[in-house]
RNA sequence: GCGCCCGUAGCUCAAUUGGAUAGAGCAUCAGCCUUCUAAGCUGGGGGUCGGUGGUUCGAGUCCACCCGGGCGUACCA
């Protein structure tokens, strides 16, 4: 539908107005008198033609040709708001489009043959998932969703570390419960990692090994099963809510396959890097950031800026159109500087998109939860999904902008019931189904002839709420905000649900049934289409 | 101190490049099932959009300052 607007408008203003800058956007107003969709080109010209923005839209109106089969008229409204009116034959029209295209409904052609990257959860295998994680998981991987809604064909990539400080403690850890549990009186520092997953691990490998174990280190055995076993997990619960990575990245290979140096020697010939008190530093206050980082530290060993720099370069080299990267509100202060080095490398960073999604809030009993991965004291995202259920756990996340500081309830998600707002689209899925079911045993089949017939309020709203979809994608995934999907269809939801309950269907004469049935068809695959971009489950029964 | 994010109905959150009367869910109150699923529908109450100035035809949205909260601000990741 905006497609047709701006197909017919953007002619008009080149003819009438061929040298001035022109922004056209479509709003869908809120009154329903101010028609399907509406702009306010008139409005904005208002200032560069000093004429009045009525004066401006009576004219742009004049030069729209326009087909009158699909709009039936323009008007002009208050200060200048020019408003399109589409014809009802139109509109009706759609439900046909709707259900030729079928599951393909919504999807964009606009970045066919790009490629994607999306860099997400990412978590060192050091335990298990949090609600935490969860978010940046949903998040990207429903980023990832949208982008392929829209064209581009993905890879979903897990950045890792398996080596290092964080990794020593663990092993170490389950080196000290497994000495524990051998009986030996060995205290656990306070600093390690408490989570009852590592005494498990420790009790494990006595079952496996008794005290054969006992002066191995805890690089060895120890560390290599508490990562395998994490990966599992975290994998496990990944799947659980319908997310896999088709790329595993481990940052230990930058080291191992030089890359690392490399950085290190462009830096250094590009006079980017210099020594200073035993470290190597970076010149970032040269590339506009506020001051120079340590890069490579006195003991030799490299900060994180450094190989998360080597990283980006690889992903570059691999040719991507476009790389996002998913973090928590507590990383943002480390990309500025990955993308001054890259920009400095000559690298185009506006192939980047760095997405931050702000903490959740987690509260359960009407208390916030607070979280310690230290302490243990956290709800995994395991139990979450368990307690929960993966399509809930999936449309939380996905209801919230991305900037929000999010409130997770784990009792109002746990609710069955209509409390839950992820129930009210998946009602009307199966209330359709229901329908069809129905319409079947009484040999009542969906048709197109008379598509006219739908010409209720109700059937008018709902049909056009349906026609936004493919914009709702394009704009979502443009913009990378799943939030809108799931904003949208709620309405749809709405629309079906007032749409149900005005006009019935079995009774109903049999055109009016069929018209109503094709309706019914095109609602259900709009909101099944639309949950499958947010990862939740169009059920056919409740 | 500085940087990013947030402050909107009792609660959780929306509000499409600055647009028309600021919306939805939950909660609350009043109605609606002998007919396709009541996990639904209809209606009511509930707001100085944190505050004060400014920009303009128009500001929840942009700018300045202030108040309050989250996350950062490492030779941790």
């Amino acid at each position: 539908m905006r497609n047709y607007v701006t197909l017919i408008c953007t002619p008009a203003l080149d003819e009438l107005y061929p040298d001035i800058e022109k922004k056209l956007f479509f709003d869908t107003p809120q009154n329903d008198g101010h028609g399907h969709l509406s702009t306010n080109i008139a409005l904005s010209l208002n200032k560069q033609l000093k004429k009045n923005p009525r004066e401006i839209a009576a004219a742009i109106i004049a030069a729209i040709k326009y087909d009158p089969a699909i709009i039936e008229k323009i008007e002009i409204a208050g200060p200048g708001f020019i408003n399109f009116f589409f014809t009802s034959s139109y509109i009706a029209s759609t439900v046909k489009t709707i259900c030729d295209e079928g599951t393909e409904y919504g999807k964009s052609h606009k970045y066919s043959g790009k490629r994607a990257n999306v860099e997400f959860v990412s978590a060192n295998p050091t335990g298990p998932l949090t609600v935490g994680h969860g978010r940046n998981a949903v998040c990207g991987d429903t980023a990832a969703n949208l982008l392929e809604w829209i064209g581009y064909s993905v890879d979903r990539e897990y950045y890792f570390n398996n080596a290092g400080r964080q990794m020593r403690v663990l092993g170490d850890s389950v080196r000290h419960r497994y000495l524990q549990k051998l009986g030996d009186a060995i205290e656990f520092p306070a600093d390690y990692y408490q989570g009852e997953y590592i005494t498990e691990l420790g009790e494990l490998l006595v079952t496996e090994y008794g005290d054969k174990l006992r002066n191995e280190p805890a690089e060895g055995v120890f560390k290599d099963r508490a990562e395998q076993a994490m990966f599992e997990d975290i994998k496990k619960s990944l799947k659980k809510i319908g997310i896999e990575h088709s790329v595993f990245f481990n940052e230990n290979s930058l080291y191992t396959d030089g890359k690392i140096t490399e950085v290190l020697n462009l830096f250094k010939e590009k006079g980017l890097s210099y020594e200073k008190d035993d470290a190597i530093w970076l010149k970032l206050s040269e590339l506009g950031n506020e001051q120079d980082k340590v890069i490579v530290k006195s003991t030799g060993e490299p900060t994180y800026r450094l190989p998360d720099i080597a990283y980006h370069i690889d992903k570059f080299n691999r040719n991507y159109d476009l790389l996002i990267d998913i973090f928590g509100s507590d990383h943002n202060a480390t990309y500025p500087d990955v993308m001054a080095a890259l920009k400095s490398m000559g690298y185009d960073t506006s192939k980047v998109a760095v997405l931050i999604h702000q903490f959740v809030t987690v509260t359960q009993g009407g208390e916030v939860v607070k979280m310690s991965t230290r302490k243990a004291n956290y709800i995994t995202l395991d139990e979450l999904i368990d307690e929960a259920g993966s399509d809930v756990v999936r449309f939380f996340f996905n209801m919230r902008s991305i900037n929000s500081h999010m409130n997770f309830d784990v009792d109002l998600a746990k609710k069955q019931s209509d409390e839950n707002p992820v129930f009210y689209m998946q009602y009307a899925h199966a209330r359709i189904c229901s329908i069809m079911r129905m319409a079947e045993e009484q040999k009542l089949e969906a048709s197109f002839e008379n598509l006219a017939l739908l010409s209720t309020k109700e059937e008018q709203k709902l049909i056009i709420n349906l026609g936004f979809f493919p914009d709702i994608v394009l704009q979502s995934g443009e913009a990378l905000e799943p939030h809108k999907v799931a904003g949208y269809l709620m309405e749809t939801a709405e629309a079906f649900h007032r749409f149900y309950t005005q006009c019935r269907i079995i009774q109903s004469p049999p055109q009016v049934a069929s018209a109503r049935l094709a309706l019914c068809l095109a609602a259900k695959t709009v909101i099944a289409n639309g949950l499958r971009v947010l990862g939740v489950s169009s059920p056919e029964r409740m």
